[in-house]
DNA sequence: CCTCCCTGTACCAATATTGAACCATTCGGC
DNA sequence: GCCGAATGGTTCAATATTGGTACAGGGAGG
């Protein structure tokens, strides 16, 4: 079975670990054991215990064993569910602390054909006339301006803020807060946005990215 | 026999995939093996994924092997995967971003207790004689910084980053930079960090958190 | 004959696994 | 308190697996 063996015994390990098998113990068998048991080498075994050493499933200990980590708050799982509990005010200050930072990068960093998607996104926005149709070229469109600034890791933390934003509670706040007036008036701070990125001017897309998410902020949460 | 051979097997092999039969392990078997099931010579399979690979239904990888891409991009799950893959110059970016922001609102809203526990990481990482220790006290000493912002999404998106930054490629790259020196100087802008919050000087903390994340952007990255 | 696709083969490059040796730490028994 | 067994940590060279590439035929259809 020479096939990416690690890969599988993690996965075998990982089981047995959350079927309890071996977690009233605590502690694991030794690697040089288990290596026998699958039939690998230790090194083998090693590489798997690394996996789940780094998410945190298990912790290792030099001259003592490894053991199953206790109830483990460091987890990307358990990140990830009490990101799922962010407050709406929470959210929009790390919005306003990221989008217009990623509006200043996109008129620096993006290609022609990037800015060509932000204008569509941005006129389908302003010609959708319901509330969902609108809300996901809203959505659409500031994804997209995360795209243009170049940075991988940013718009992916983007990405997680819109599926936190397409959450229940969120969603009834934004299908409350919605008028026809604050639509249009928000194609227009959109527009302004646009019109920056186009004329590649960083600072004046910073700008109008911040007094747009302010206006979000005072239709949202009243302020 | 009907001519395009490879076509036929691209065919089969994209049924195969879409009906799920490899997708839940993600690997598919090698080409040689394909090509002994099928009957044909492995540069025949190799022109049927070729055309796979085109359309991005699979991914092949030298010395490990082919497997299905991910679908269901937009999963909190794939997101997730995606920032696995995050490079340090990005992550070193959106760390100046976030973390002169997070030293702003700290000494704006950190309580005694918050700094006294910032104090005591600051303290413990210039103890710190070795290079584990001292990272975890170092990561510790920004994590407490974050938690003095009183934002929880802030302070989920760097345990997000925190967690990133432990995983293999990372921890090779820290282990590479370190040196006596650093540690040192790490230490003495941290100092600058501390000093500026126990002031209570937003503007302060910012500037001094910043200068620090650029010593260590160029220590990591060689700028 | 020429072209195109498939076959068969050989070798290259990247990655994974093996097997072994040695180190560092912990723990239990003397 | 010391020693030895047990256990995780580290490293290395050798081997195996796997996709990448190239090339020399062979057979079918024009």
């Amino acid at each position: 079975m020479p096939r990416m063996v690690a890969d599988d015994i993690a996965v075998a390990l990982r089981d047995r670990i959350t079927s309890g098998e071996w977690s009233s113990l605590g502690r694991l068998p030794p690697e040089r054991d288990l290596a026998a048991e699958f039939g690998v080498a230790r090194n083998t075994v090693r590489r798997a215990f690394d996996s789940l050493q780094r998410d945190g499933t298990v912790i290792r200990q030099v001259g003592r064993g490894t053991f199953v980590a206790r109830e483990n708050a460091n987890t990307m799982a358990a990140t990830i569910a009490r990101m799922e509990g962010t407050s709406p005010a929470d959210m929009m200050e790390i919005r306003q602390l990221l989008e217009p930072a990623a509006a200043a990068f996109a008129a620096t960093n993006a290609s022609a054909g990037d800015l060509d998607a932000v204008r569509e996104a941005h006129e389908a926005a302003c010609a959708a006339g319901e509330m969902p149709d609108f809300e996901q070229w809203d959505a659409e469109f500031h994804h997209r301006i995360f795209s243009c600034s170049r940075n991988e890791f940013l718009k992916e933390i983007h990405n997680l803020m819109r599926i936190l934003r397409n959450q229940a509670p969120w969603f009834d706040m934004k299908k409350r807060s919605f008028s026809e007036t604050r639509r249009r008036i928000y194609c227009e701070e959109h527009g302004a946005v646009l019109a920056a990125l186009l004329s590649r001017d960083p600072d004046g897309a910073r700008k109008a990215m911040l007094a747009h998410l302010r206006t979000v902020e005072r239709n949202m949460l009243g302020r």
